[in-house]
DNA sequence: ATGGTTTTTACTGCGTC
DNA sequence: GACGCGGTAAAAACCAT
């Protein structure tokens, strides 16, 4: 990394000597990390895992005070992504026979150009990469689909470039596994969307998306809590035209129930389904278990069961 | 594969507008 | 009579083993 001027040095420092304090390796429960030099990766020494790949910043450097100063600090280049097969880094050779300045080249330069171009075709229409292309390309199309930030994207960009290294590909459809990795970012990262709402943007079935979800999960080891039910809420209460009020009353209901008992082996959206149910008919702004389950996608009787252990909970009777 | 749990499907009865 | 709700039994889906 070029370009480390003396403030960032100092600051780089205190931020990993602090995220190194307290630090405790999740495989062995060892205490002695070390960060290797080359790769920058958080290493535990006792089993060898890489607790933390290495931090790039991408943003231009510290702050800029003036023109001068931004041009100065500014690192070169975009920023890298994984949203990219390539993490924007090829190289890409211009389609225009001219040099650096803009002038005409002899015919043998041209001739090695055009011979260069086509070499580079080929490297990137290549197998390797071809799939991630592909995977990266349905990523971005689902995700603009479902509505998800580019952070969730990314995520699962990552997730699947993981799964194509260790060879989780062979035997599976690419599409699948980016599905797979679409729906455990969402995951990962607490944005709500069901299994059947990515199924349903994916070129490929439910059950494809959740056999290899699961098999996605076990192979890159990645501890996936179950979603917390109040994030379904502001969706199902926009979609039935209730106020906030019954969104607010939805998820303290939530909290209040779920902090004492049973929200465990239960589907969230259908315990989230029947607090806006209940938070609804406590407001009287009613809305009909029908609806609600239609929008949330539910069964009728899921809302009716859960909405009475929820009303039980509260000291609520009917 | 198996068994236990949860959700869905389908149907029925009751009260109300 | 249609509608909202509640209950139930059996099938289907889910999940850990």
């Amino acid at each position: 990394m070029p370009n480390t001027g003396p403030e960032s040095t100092t600051h780089d420092e205190a931020a990993t000597a602090e995220s190194k304090e307290r630090r405790v390796c999740p495989e062995c429960g060892s205490e002695d990390l070390v960060e290797d030099p080359d790769t920058g990766e958080l290493v535990c020494r006792e089993c060898g895992l890489v607790i933390e790949e290495a931090r790039v910043e991408r943003g231009p450097e510290w702050r800029a005070y003036s023109a001068e100063e931004r041009e100065e600090k500014s690192r070169v280049g975009a920023p890298t992504t994984p949203l990219r097969h390539d993490r924007g880094l090829t190289t890409e050779i211009d389609w225009r026979d001219r040099d650096a300045y803009g002038r005409a080249l002899s015919p043998a330069r041209r001739e090695q150009l055009e011979r260069m171009r086509e070499w580079q075709r080929r490297l990137r229409a290549q197998g390797r990469e071809r799939s991630l292309r592909y995977a990266l390309g349905e990523i971005q199309r689902m995700s603009s689909a479902l509505d998800l930030p580019r952070s969730t994207r990314e995520e699962a960009a990552t997730l699947f470039r993981r799964a194509h290294e260790r060879g989780f590909l062979p035997g599976r459809s690419v599409e699948a596994v980016a599905s797979s990795a679409l729906y455990a970012a969402c995951r990962r990262e607490g944005i709500p969307r069901s299994l059947d709402a990515v199924s349903n943007v994916s070129r490929v079935d439910r059950d494809e998306v959740a056999r290899t979800y699961r098999r996605l999960v076990r192979e890159l080891e990645l501890g996936i809590a179950p979603y917390d039910p109040a994030g379904f809420v502001p969706q199902i209460v926009s979609e039935l035209d209730l106020g906030d009020r019954v969104e607010r009353r939805a998820v303290e209901i939530i909290r209040e129930t779920a902090a004492q008992d049973l929200t465990s082996g239960k589907s969230p959206k259908g315990f989230a389904a029947a607090a806006v149910y209940l938070a609804a008919r406590l407001c009287d702004e009613h809305a009909t278990q029908r609806d609600v389950a239609a929008v949330a996608d539910v069964a009728e009787v899921t809302i009716r069961d859960r909405y009475h252990e929820q009303a039980h909970a509260l000291g609520i009777e009917y």
